[in-house]
DNA sequence: TTTTTTCTTGAATGTTTGTTCCAGAACTGC
DNA sequence: GCAGTTCTGGAACAAACATTCAAGAAAAAA
């Protein structure tokens, strides 16, 4: 999963994948099938772990608001952490998202799912008057999904944390 | 500049790019060096064209707010006109941001100066009035910046032309 | 321990891809 | 029209890559 995070479908070479699980060719095509399933488990193991954790933020302690405020600003952690590898979604997207592999209609879906539980989140927050009524759900809940995406692009740039915190800030100030 | 801009630079085969210029590969190599070389001119094209033509429009008629806010409704409008390749320099910086390529340097460069442009603009219009003093110029570029990064991987992700143009309303509200 | 099954290994295979090369075509200057 | 230069075409080459395979090691069953 770290070697395909990092480098990508194509950028990750067979060899590479075998020296990080510590296998052989042999084993590995056993295991797994050919590169492409490999990858398609990675992706799900990626899923299973690191994207759903943040999904869990969401549903943590607090009002709605705090916790979209919450997982903007894990996310900013995240991205500003060195050597940050971005986030295996987006990458994806990236890389497959003009073709219509299977993986990337995947991906498509995870991402539409985390948009919608931001939905649901912002809409609580402006029923309860936690958020101005002059926010609309959805408009904002694509908007915080488009700066995640180009957060993720600034991460894998190379750009400093302070900008990224930076970034953060600002959309914070939008959420009130 | 096209077959790499939108396929990048691995997943564009010699082959291709020989097939769009309409010549063979020994013309290819004589006149381009290696691959390298060749994506390295179809970057420096598409500075000298397409994304200069956009910095020209935080230079156009009207106040300083109204260019930047210009340039942000022609990224949206680019990114959602169909079959989209999204911002070359993002592709590039996505593709090789980690490494220390030469290429990867520039395209970093370029966006630099793209947020610096910003931030000039947004320091005019807060001087005058024109932008809310509570506006941070410098955060509030980087922030821009990080929008249209986020557009970039929307585009290429094939989302809904709606969507990108509620991130850009949802941009707008914060340049007032 | 012996036999059977499963797993591991690294070399071998076939394919793709970047690059080179040279024979022939097109063009240039005389 | 001709000699010399430059350019073009596609076959040929080499390296990298994903994938397979058979022999041997390890584990499990008897």
């Amino acid at each position: 999963m770290s070697v395909f995070w990092r480098k990508g479908f194509d950028g990750a070479s067979c060899e590479e994948l075998q020296d990080a699980m510590g296998i052989n060719s042999g084993s590995m095509y056993a295991a797994f099938g050919d590169k492409g399933s490999l990858y398609d488990r990675a992706f799900d193991l990626y899923c299973d772990t690191v994207f759903t954790r943040g999904m869990k933020i969401l549903d943590g302690p607090g009002t709605p608001l705090e916790n979209v405020r919450a997982l903007i600003l894990c996310m900013g952690e995240h991205m500003s952490s060195s050597d940050c590898k971005g986030c295996f979604v987006s990458n994806t997207l990236i890389e497959f998202g003009g073709e219509n592999k299977g993986v990337a209609v995947l991906a498509r879906r995870v991402l539409k799912r985390l948009q919608d539980a931001l939905e649901r989140k912002l809409v609580a927050a402006r029923d309860s008057g936690e958020l101005s009524a002059s926010v609309e759900p959805a408009e904002m809940a694509a908007f915080l999904v488009n700066m995640a995406q180009g957060l993720n692009v600034m991460a894998r740039a190379g750009v400093g944390e302070e900008t990224i915190q930076g970034v953060v800030r600002t959309t914070l100030t939008m959420l009130r």
